[in-house]
DNA sequence: TTGTATGCGTTATCAG
DNA sequence: CTGATAACGCATACAA
């Protein structure tokens, strides 16, 4: 009985098909120990069996199985990617540039796209981490608290990124978002504006857009100045949003009409002018207009677009790397880091040409 | 002896230091099968007992180790996609659709970009090869014959994008190039141009951009017309570069000036609308510009400008789909899949004013 | 420099 | 419905 099962040995189950290091290594007249080392660790094995191994290895056509060797070395070389929409050149150029970066250290990246809900981001990110990443870059600090548990938890490096925030409990590399437009407000200020209009993208679960819109009316505030109920209003950042509100706006009273509009982005401010142009209103003569992001669009069309310059490939990029120096130790946990936006003052935006200053 | 030996255990490789399924099975009083069973195949295992898995793996904080269950199970759930960049919204919007489409079907997604560099786009997918992807998409056909011999070899379903070519040897989801420029160029001849110009991307490793200028040449050539030498502006396909070439072609004497302006997409054809305009010339009126891609903002511009409209988010979610497919066992292999692009007649063309018409 | 032996965490087979 | 146990493919401590 027991030689019986013994001897009738179970059916192998059904294995990848491919070549296995086992094989290479027979046919190479070596153990499995130095096949191993011949790709890992070339230098502690021979030039000859070297080469001999790397010959058959290449006649089988073998390819390292990820799953065995990861499960051997505790490493996936896979990092991850969450950011809500690739629709948005903003995330796109991050993640471009995140993995190129990844690349250059053997990392491979896995993207996924949250759509701006926190909750299927961190679907997303747990099935990341089921995955076996290394680490993640997310877009914004709109998580949820469950989200930053489990990263801590299993103690796993990551960043956020496009936002920046002094003293915040985690590694954040960008910029702060609140900062950047109330510098955009001030300098309207300055420049006379008195009744402001503002055009923004949605800012449910986006820290970066309630982070502007804090911006602007604290500043507004500051100088004893209101945003009316019916000047801020909030849409798709869409050229066709813009041009809508465009015509909203210009179809106000003279005398309680905005004279400077704030734009959420680039994509929005250029249809807000299109709109106005089309009204019948000049820019920067009746209206001054601002956006953000500084497309490349945005200093060719006429009138130049006031706007502020954010290098996403640079935030992509230093992103990449902490999480890089975190896995290779060259540091214990990411920084973070701040990136400069600068504000590019154009044709769109002047004093404003019935400013009742003060 | 023996004892000390079989008693002073070998100190346990590192493991990842994460709870693992074991522990959840001794803490449930049930075996590791059981376990994953409970996981894997719920309907298998009784309620109470399921309900007392779940609990100790929660509890634990337990993370199923992705390449322990690669590894035993033979399946990485994760797909790959090739690009050339990511900084061309025709590429992130295929690869966003195509995300979401793994996405519901259980499969993360690794990115890579080429850089238009063929040898590049092979290591990128040898890379991932390494990683375990089960399948894999790619933008265009020009990709080194031992990328097709590994994946042929490898049996691994892959799936080309943007391109269609009847015919091909593998699965094709996209259009066709060549026809659709053909068509473009058809369209201008008959309004009446004789004398074109062409201002394309760069066509080096692009068999898209060969393509569109096969089919301008060859449409050209059946109506007995031609591309003068210099008529052929080929750079990056930036909003300047439109700019300079309209400014070069507006330098022409009359009388072997273009009459009609083929751009390889709209960002080009809105930088020579630009320039034209610049340079003191109209559209249509002295020049019958197109472009390929419609942008939102190429219908909203003035003069609007004809382009041909593709729907690369429908590319995405087909060739995804197709993979996805072929991974589910529905079909043996990836099909191609031809998709419409349609032509968007606009302001931007016209009969040419001093057309001599044959 | 090379080989031996074992563990990495999970799933699948088979017996019960 | 559950348990015991053998794979899965590779890397590494240790011995030689």
């Amino acid at each position: 009985m027991t030689e019986q099962s013994d001897s009738s040995v179970k059916r192998a189950r059904e294995g990848s098909g491919r070549a296995k290091l086992e094989e290479v290594a027979q046919r190479s007249g070596v153990s499995t120990a130095t096949v191993s080392r011949a790709f890992n660790t070339p230098e502690k094995v021979s030039p000859e069996t070297r080469e001999r191994i790397f010959a058959t290895a290449r006649a089988l056509g073998w390819v390292p199985n990820a799953a065995g060797r990861a499960l051997a070395s505790n490493r996936t070389h896979i990092a991850g990617v969450i950011i809500p929409t690739l629709d948005n050149e903003i995330f796109s150029h991050q993640v471009g540039a995140m993995q190129s970066v990844f690349a250059e250290h053997g990392l491979n990246l896995l993207i996924a796209c949250s759509n701006y809900d926190p909750e299927l981001g961190l679907q997303q990110a747990r099935a990341m981490i089921e995955r076996g990443v290394e680490a993640l870059a997310m877009a914004g600090e709109t998580h949820p608290a469950a989200l930053f548990d489990d990263l801590d938890r299993l103690a796993l490096p990551y960043v956020l990124t496009y936002a920046y925030r002094p003293g915040a409990p985690y590694a954040m590399v960008g910029f702060d978002n609140e900062a950047a437009f109330s510098r955009m407000t001030r300098y309207l200020i300055d420049l006379g504006h008195r009744r402001f209009a503002v055009v923004m993208q949605p800012n449910v679960n986006n820290d970066r857009v309630q982070a502007r819109l804090r911006g602007i009316e604290q500043t507004l505030g500051e100088a004893g100045l209101s945003l009316a109920p019916d000047a801020l209003i909030i849409g798709k950042a869409s050229l066709d949003f813009g041009i809508a509100c465009a015509a909203k706006l210009a179809a106000l009273p003279a005398d309680c009409r905005p004279t400077a509009i704030i734009c959420g982005n680039d994509t929005l401010a250029l249809g807000v002018q299109m709109g106005l142009t089309r009204a019948g209103f000049c820019v920067p003569g009746d209206f001054s207009v601002t956006g953000f992001d500084d497309l490349e669009l945005s200093s060719r069309v006429t009138p130049a677009l006031t706007t502020m310059f954010v290098d996403n490939k640079d935030i992509g990029r230093l992103a990449a790397e902490q999480l890089v120096h975190c896995l290779t130790g060259r540091i214990e946990k990411p920084q973070s880091r701040q990136v400069d936006v600068s504000l590019r003052l154009r044709e769109s935006t002047a004093a404003p040409s019935t400013g009742r200053l003060g």
